[in-house]
DNA sequence: ACAACATGCTACATCGGTTGAGCAACTAGC
DNA sequence: GCTAGTTGCTCAACCGATGTAGCATGTTGT
């Protein structure tokens, strides 16, 4: 009853074993099955009659072949660096869904932040003829485009900009100071400037944040001094860390760069006994519940990716970026 | 400076450019770039050129040609329900990193907890001709064996078992058990019963941690009855529905069976400015600070992914189901 | 000097689809 | 009756890599 059919893997059917049942042509069946039988002026009683035999032999089109001759794979790749926070996992999901309304097949791949690991996906990913890579949230997303324009694949960035592609991001800016502004007032003007924490000081997202934040500083009369930006990376423990050896005492509000930071940040309150309100330049359902949180920015995950497929359609060799606005969540 | 490289794609570089370039024959440069050349007799300073130019080249082997030509595609596919959570995405992480570990090219797709989905992935995965398919927490994953089989891939079901492949899934009665055992103590044994909310009663985890629930009562002298056996539906606003329809007073502590239905949960306690204390089957580090959190349930993701790996190995055929203990995490 | 063997390669059929070219058979038009 | 056009199919050359069978050489043994 188990691991039973055809002992080891017993051959596939292919279209010739097909054709030999309905006494017609590999040709005839490869078109019928991948549906250019219309434009091939084939009968519509032979199509049937093939779909019939296909369906009840099993049949299963190997795309590697498929792929192989018309040079065609209908894979669509994606390269992100984690799967471990809900932007990226919305993003991921989204991002399936899009693809296969299209009728791409889509693959994801994790790089861990890796520079070298987002190189060897893409050339994996270039091994499989894919027709397009997005690079989300990418280290080195030229890097990738340059990889992939050696093979004539084209790319697209997402969450984090190139210079070598087109590129969908958030308005990390305005999203930015807007949280920051809302920080501000709700500990009052006396109480500021706020601390910036996480995040990379090389990623242009958190350049742009922190740009944002020193705007809102500036706006209600306050100056962040660099002192107070501490962009000590993603993981978790790294903004513990940082917080537990801050040279000066940990100001009034804190500015949260991801929501793995905040889990840093979070852990730090309850090792320390200690509580600051914060707001968080990511978001979660959970993160949102914490007594402490003033407001949490979340990206627009929709909007994002369907853009991305938007810009699939139009034509090479530009590179341009696109904002799309964020979400302020308050309460 | 952009879109450059060949115009469109300009074909890509193949093994016979390679040959023509290194004054060598196709067969020569494919068992060099493949690796195999040791065993077929090949001067070393061969190999060094071909790699070389190879190499200048931005040489990509073709996988699908070679995955046609083998028989052996070197993709291994994983198909989940979701990526909005912790487990799943820590599943995602580990899965790839295991599978890259073992030269195989992951590909994970996700089905929404569709059934119909679920069997259109493996379709897909079947055309692509994957190595195997492991399926997470299927709705239907004796249908996907079955799919497979008739193909010749086996699979192998992680999170929730089949029974007509091996299956690696969580010991969900004795965490259940463990986790109910320490929320009836919290709360002392005159103010039982716990209720239980979230999950399918149809699916095999949420029978087996019911049981374990019904086993802690009955150790304390208590029964838990029916109408508190609320298995709505994995979706967190069905869980916050649940309770805000329930007939009776909210009981004096809940046993939720995902970190999903905890976010129903969380959002009832906050509309109704309601609180009780909780225990959840399942982990998240947000989720965890709440303070009405007595204990969570983490499940052991790098032991289930690497055990399901391990039955890679093993001959085909069967059908045993492996029980991981879980974590339990209190505080 | 010649068999016996090792070394380093090449030729070619093959995997399973795809697709342009082309061929019968039949119908229509004049 | 003959050409032109349509319909419904088949042929065969691919796509790029793989691996078996085999063919020149060079080396050793007797």
């Amino acid at each position: 009853m188990s691991g039973s059919q055809g002992k080891f893997g017993g051959r596939r059917t292919t279209i010739y074993d097909i054709a030999q049942i309905a006494g017609a042509s590999p040709s005839a069946v490869s078109a019928i099955l991948n549906g250019s039988w219309k434009k091939r002026r084939i009968a519509e009683s032979t199509a049937k009659r093939v779909i019939e035999i296909a369906e009840s032999e099993g049949y299963a089109r190997n795309l590697q072949a498929s792929a192989l001759r018309s040079d065609r794979s209908n894979v669509i790749g994606m390269i992100m660096p984690k799967y471990d926070n809900r932007y990226f996992g919305a993003i991921a999901e989204q991002f399936e869904a899009k693809a296969r309304a299209r009728g791409l097949f889509p693959v994801i791949t994790c790089t861990e932040r890796n520079p070298e690991f987002e190189v060897a996906a893409a050339r994996e990913m270039i091994g499989y003829r894919v027709d397009c890579i997005i690079a989300t949230g990418a280290t080195d997303p030229d890097r990738i485009t340059r990889t992939a324009a050696a093979a004539g694949i084209r790319t697209l960035n997402l969450d984090l900009p190139g210079r070598e592609a087109p590129s969908v991001i958030s308005d990390n800016y305005s999203g930015a100071r807007d949280l920051a502004l809302l920080l501000l007032d709700k500990i009052g003007p006396t109480r500021g400037p706020l601390l910036f924490l996480g995040g990379r000081g090389s990623d242009h997202n958190t350049a742009e944040r922190i740009r944002g934040v020193r705007d809102a500083h500036e706006a209600r009369g306050l100056v962040i001094p660099d002192s107070h930006v501490l962009t000590c990376g993603y993981a978790s423990y790294k903004a513990q860390r940082a917080l537990d050896t801050l040279a000066f005492d940990v100001p009034a509000a804190l500015f949260v760069n991801s929501t793995i930071s905040l889990e840093g940040v979070a852990r730090w309150m309850r090792s320390k006994g200690q509580t600051r309100p914060f707001g968080c330049f990511d978001w979660d359902p959970f993160a949102a519940l914490l007594e402490e949180n003033v407001g949490m920015v979340k990206q627009d995950v929709t909007a994002l990716v369907s853009t991305i497929f938007d810009r699939l359609d139009d034509p090479p060799g530009q590179a341009d970026v696109t904002q799309i606005p964020c979400i302020l969540c308050t309460e």
